[in-house]
DNA sequence: AAGACGATCCTG
DNA sequence: AGGATCGTCTTT
């Protein structure tokens, strides 16, 4: 019953971006929600962007409003709204100005990014939040899964090769 | 100013 | 297979 939490910390988000994608997986998430209540899930599924060589990744377009919150150290939440209805989680990784970063595809019970968001109640306004010190999102250390597989990721067809058959999808099995 | 479209999900 | 639904980026 330690009061200090094994709260993950900025340097950990600030690693190689697969690296990050992978070691996420069996981590706590954790959402304080506006009433106070606090939940914790597993990451079970994760996808590396891994910056502006990646025709999959956002920030290959360019440094944009939007992409902005990308190119700093790793530790922030960089959220997007797709599809005019899903907001996608994603953490920022790397260094300064990689333009990489994670995003969170599946957590235990809720499967896909678009359920993430909306089960943790997610929208614009976690835009650039850092995670080691919020007190509506942050990480803490879990059990490492017995067990990852990592396969092509989703939904970036238009990516075309080699993006599209890195294997940067990281699930538990 | 207008148009295209997306790291999705649900229904039929 | 197709619709929901809108912010962001591109094109005019």
């Amino acid at each position: 019953m330690s009061a200090s939490v094994n709260r993950i910390k900025s340097d950990f988000f600030q690693q190689d971006t697969v690296l990050v994608a992978q070691k996420l997986l069996g981590q706590y998430l954790v959402r304080q929600f506006p009433d106070g209540r606090i939940q914790r899930y597993r990451i079970t599924e994760t996808e590396a962007y891994c910056g502006i060589e990646d025709k999959a990744c956002h920030t290959n377009k360019g440094r944009t409003a939007r992409t902005e919150v990308m190119f700093q150290a790793g530790g922030k939440v960089y959220i997007y709204l797709i599809y005019g209805m899903y907001w996608m989680l994603n953490f920022v990784s790397g260094k300064a100005d990689e333009g990489t970063a994670v995003l969170i595809r599946g957590i235990e019970g809720f499967n896909g990014p678009g359920k993430v968001g909306r089960e943790l109640q997610l929208d614009k306004s976690f835009y650039g939040e850092d995670l080691e010190t919020s007190t509506r999102l942050w990480l803490e250390e879990g059990p490492v899964p017995t067990q990852m597989e990592a396969t092509p990721r989703i939904g970036i067809a238009y990516a075309g090769e080699p993006w599209i058959s890195k294997p940067w999808r990281f699930c538990c099995i």
